[in-house]
RNA sequence: GGGGAUGUAGCUCAGCGGGAGAGCAGCGCCUUUGCAAGGCGAAGGUCGCGGGUUCAAAUCCCGCCAUCUCCA
């Protein structure tokens, strides 16, 4: 180990070292697992094989090397709070793995990994251990065949050989399903990185200290496990293995802990220019430098991967990982925005590999720096509602701020807890941590803390996979199975004569069907679209005709398909229901794809292409797709837009997409691997899983000689497995419905075209054709029509309340005749006709200019009542309310205004009033 | 997906069952050598949208929308 390797050189000799043993190097998939919901992020080198594992996956290679980006970041993996506390925990993190599926077994990946630690990289032989499987429970037997191939490695000790339980050697993916024993590498890394020294503590391999390190963990799937704990060995066994990339890298740079290794130089580096700090007061305060590293990491992949802060799901994840850099580094002594000068050390650190890096890197940036001014916002409004807390604690005499409240300020202003609590003690005060403690527990039990996780998915694919082997067995379906190719899938006469290989019903195969029977139906190949990439199923028929010759089994019998799914790695299902006759397998049927629909399918889809390309244009390059729904009737397109479209940008999003029609521009679909696609700059979706040869969708912007052809400027270029239309003219017109939120930080458009924008348009004119009836104008005039309308109305609604005002007040000195003298108040009951409620109160109010003691007044209009009394009258025991009430109305209010309602005749009860007063009035 | 908060004049917000307000900005006039500013005046509002309760809703209740925020 006389050598010093960089990390980026650690990760390429690991992926070399296997290449040459016959790897294909794959890319890392997304953080963002595609089509995977039961999973908030990648978090082991795993995820991208899982399905291979489960059988509803092929992949075109039986061994494979990777450095898998991960995501950890809650649960039982990690807790967010704990990262940078230590020197080992990190948020983010690269795991190396070498995969075998069904190829080769446990000597060859011992062999290796021997092989590569020793002798390529050069550790010490003696100081590496390897643990095996012995069954604690006693059911499974125990990994010989492991612990033979480690005693056949040269130099390894075989007394280094340890053997583990279910705890810590025994890999399940879940309850059920594929699993198998392990074999763990860990190295002894001398006594003096015992953190426990000198104290009495289990000191050895899958012990309490740090001394021993685990570096590489191979597992073997080997079993199926079953509900009823039944182990059955699996026909095609895999290996899946994975190292710690930082933890290596810390290994062979002989530094003590993951944030000294050269990933993260660059980036201290950074930091401490802007702290000033040597590297020695660094090492003294280190926590907050390696969270704000560990977090700008993450975030910087996190938002490559589309992921950008916001508040919910990974968004969510990511704005907390973001906010607590901040936070951190406030404690630094950093008040400006920060974070995107750290990312940018990242991104150099890691953007030769990782190219989306680079890519997004303005996106990165922006974001850091949006959403740390998004949180100096929040703190800043979050302080202030502190303060108030704070001075009111203080005018009580109390020195603690009660635990709920200061949860409230958390859970509703986004205060951290820990802003509350300094800031509290700057004043010589406290806060409530366990009442905070507790109140955050309710609050996540109140959120629905309990949620079930949605199953794995796959559970028939066994089934199906047995149909599947059955099938191929008596050579009705070739080793791909079931054949599927949705781009010609409109072209009827490519699918009949199309043999009935199976039906399914309640989960059992039959061999034949009855009317109303909901059915799974297996044909040797199938042009109906399973829905992908926001593309909904097709829907149509499966039909069967009696024979030509009129002599056959008689009648004949049609499915109506509903539904489609992949039930297994090379099994179809049309899911349908039977409409008539008695389908049979073995029945020569016609499946038809319900044309029209398709096709307008088709129209939303590559308009959706067009529309994505328009954004791109009108908005930024990094206004990208977060989501999309292709129906027949509709689109919906999400797309990352941290503020709402102005209607001009709407306008011009929309004209740009219709231009693209009328310009009649070809639309070529091409199949080619996905690294020259990605090299060609084809777009490609954060999330989505891709295979090793995609379908392009180009849509040019020059025609060429050959229609196949992509030579020539493309006007939008993504890859698709969609199907499209041959020419953009096809999409007749394009119109977009609404523009409005999805998420924070995501739009979401919905638009329609074809058939669909044609009743939209009808709808819209037969009203506007109706407006313009009804003011008798002509369309074009609608909007200086109604503006005119609008202003003229305003106008006379003014004019008129000034009229009521003024005919009311001028009434006034006649109303005044009729004052009576109840006692010795003034009691004046008046009807005035059309005034509304200002009126009325204008009335009383000059009542009480004239009559300033000893008045009382009720004036009233249609049913609304205004009454009044002078406030000596008011001390004399009769509130204003009590003249309505008193006259039989109902109503009230203030002391010496009040305002109600009189129902029957008014006089009548005006007549009441001088009554009224001389009852009350003391 | 769920909990909490907010939505009132161009901006910042007060009002939280009975007359829609303040400060700032903007407009007009005046004062001032000029600047900074000061004085006076008028204008500006579907109180987010839609229901309900009530004699009466910006205010209470329900639903929706938007923004903020926490949990999953």
């Amino acid at each position: 180990m006389t050598k010093k390797l960089t990390g980026n050189q650690i990760r390429q000799d690991f992926i070399d070292f296997f290449v040459e043993h016959g790897h294909t190097a794959v890319p890392s998939m997304s953080l963002v697992p595609g089509g995977d919901a039961t999973l908030l992020f990648t978090n082991s080198g795993m995820v991208q094989f899982k399905d291979v594992f489960l059988g509803t996956d092929k992949k075109p290679y039986t061994r494979a090397v990777d450095s898998q980006k991960c995501m950890r970041v809650a649960g039982k993996h990690n807790d967010l709070e704990d990262v940078g506390r230590d020197d080992t925990h990190h948020t983010f993190f690269e795991m190396l793995g070498n995969w075998s599926f069904g190829d080769y077994y446990k000597d060859e990946a011992i062999g290796w990994s021997w092989q590569l630690l020793t002798e390529v990289w050069g550790l010490p032989k003696d100081k590496l251990y390897a643990t095996c499987f012995r069954d604690d429970k006693g059911n499974v037997p125990q990994d010989d065949e492991a612990a033979n191939a480690w005693r056949k490695q040269p130099g390894f000790d075989p007394e280094h050989i340890l053997f583990f339980g279910r705890k810590e050697n025994f890999w399940q993916m879940a309850e059920t399903g594929p699993c198998g024993p392990c074999s763990e590498i860990h190295i002894d890394l001398g006594e003096e990185r015992d953190n426990l020294r000198g104290t009495d503590h289990v000191c050895g391999v899958n012990g309490e200290c740090t001394r021993f390190l685990e570096l590489w963990n191979n597992v073997f799937i080997q079993y199926n496990l079953f509900d009823d704990g039944r182990l059955e060995s699996l026909p095609s066994k895999h290996v899946d293995t994975g190292m710690g990339f930082e933890r290596i890298v810390a290994v062979l740079q002989g530094v003590d802990s993951n944030y000294k290794t050269d990933l993260f130089t660059g980036s201290l580096d950074v930091l401490r220019s802007l702290t000033g700090h040597t590297e020695k007061e660094m090492l003294a305060d280190f926590t907050p430098y390696r969270v704000i590293c560990d977090h700008v990491r993450s975030a910087a992949f996190l938002i490559a991967d589309g992921v950008v802060p916001g508040n919910a799901g990974r968004n969510y994840v990511a704005r907390m990982i973001i906010r607590r850099a901040a936070r951190f580094g406030t404690k630094l002594g950093l008040t400006e925005p920060f974070l995107a000068k750290v990312a940018e050390a990242v991104i150099n650190q890691y953007g030769d590999f990782y190219p989306e890096l680079k890519k997004a890197q303005p996106a990165i940036l922006d974001n850091l720096t949006r959403e740390e001014v998004r949180f100096a916002r929040t703190v800043e409004a979050g302080t202030a509602h502190l303060e108030n807390l704070l001075s009111e604690l203080r005018s009580t005499n109390s020195t603690t701020l009660d635990g709920h409240k200061a949860f409230d300020l958390y859970a509703t202003y986004g205060l951290p807890f820990e802003i509350s609590r300094d800031i509290a003690r700057e004043q010589g005060l406290d806060v409530d941590e366990a009442g905070f403690t507790a109140a955050k527990e309710e609050h996540a039990v109140a959120s629905g803390g309990g949620k079930a996780m949605g199953k794995l998915g796959g559970e028939d694919a066994e089934f199906f996979a047995g149909i599947l082997k059955d099938l191929q067995a008596k050579g009705k379906l070739g080793k791909d199975g079931v054949e599927y190719d949705p781009y010609h899938g409109t072209d009827v006469s490519r699918y009949s004569d199309l043999e009935v290989l199976a039906l399914v019903v309640n989960g059992q195969s039959v061999d034949s069907a009855n009317l109303d029977d909901q059915v799974e139906v297996i044909l040797p190949k199938t042009g109906f679209y399973i829905e992908a990439g926001g593309q909904v199923n097709d829907t149509g028929f499966i039909r069967f005709s009696s024979s030509p010759s009129g002599r056959g089994q008689g009648e004949g019998w049609e499915i109506e398909v509903t539904g489609m799914r992949r039930a297994s790695a090379g099994v179809i299902v049309h899911i349908g229901e039977v409409i008539s006759g008695h389908p049979k397998v073995g029945d020569k049927a016609t499946a038809e794809v319900d044309i029209n629909r398709r096709h307008d399918i088709m129209r939303n889809h590559t308009a959706t292409h067009l529309l994505h390309k328009a954004l791109h244009e009108v908005l930024s390059d990094q206004a990208t797709q977060a989501g999309s729904l292709v129906a027949p009737d509709r689109l919906r397109f999400d797309f990352n837009h941290p503020e709402a479209m102005t209607p001009e940008q709407i306008e011009r999003v929309e004209r740009m997409v219709n231009e693209a029609v009328a310009a009649d521009m070809p639309v070529v679909k091409v199949t080619k691997s996905l690294d020259e696609a990605k090299k060609e700059g084809a777009m490609a979706l954060f999330g989505e899983k891709y295979g090793e040869v995609v379908r392009t969708i180009s849509i040019m912007e020059s025609e060429s000689e050959s229609d196949s052809s992509t030579v020539g400027t493309k006007y939008s270029y993504e890859l698709c497995g969609g199907t499209h239309l041959e020419r953009t003219s096809d999409i007749g017109a394009f119109l977009i419905v609404s523009e409005g939120s999805a998420a924070a930080g995501v739009r979401r458009i919905e638009a329609v075209t074809g058939r669909g924008a044609y009743d939209l348009i009808q709808k819209r004119f037969k009203t506007l054709k109706q407006t313009a009836g009804t003011l008798k104008t002509s369309l074009d005039e609608i909007p200086a029509k109604v503006d005119a309308l609008q202003d003229e109305v305003s106008e006379l609604k003014k004019e008129l309340a000034s009229l009521r005002t003024q005919s009311a007040m001028s009434t006034f000195d006649s109303l005044l005749a009729g004052v009576q003298t109840a006692k010795d108040v003034s009691v004046l009951g008046a009807e005035i006709s059309n005034a509304d409620v200002d009126t009325l109160r204008s009335l009383a109010d000059k009542f009480r200019e004239k009559y300033p003691k000893s008045g009382a007044a009720v004036f009233v209009s249609g049913s609304t009542v205004i009454a009044t009394v002078t406030e000596d009258v008011v001390k004399r025991g009769i509130k204003a309310g009590d003249l309505i009430t008193g006259i039989g109305g109902k109503g009230g209010g203030r002391p010496n205004l009040a305002q109600g309602s009189l129902n029957g005749d008014v006089k009548e009860a005006l007549a009441k009033l001088p009554k009224v007063v001389e009852e009350k009035v003391k």
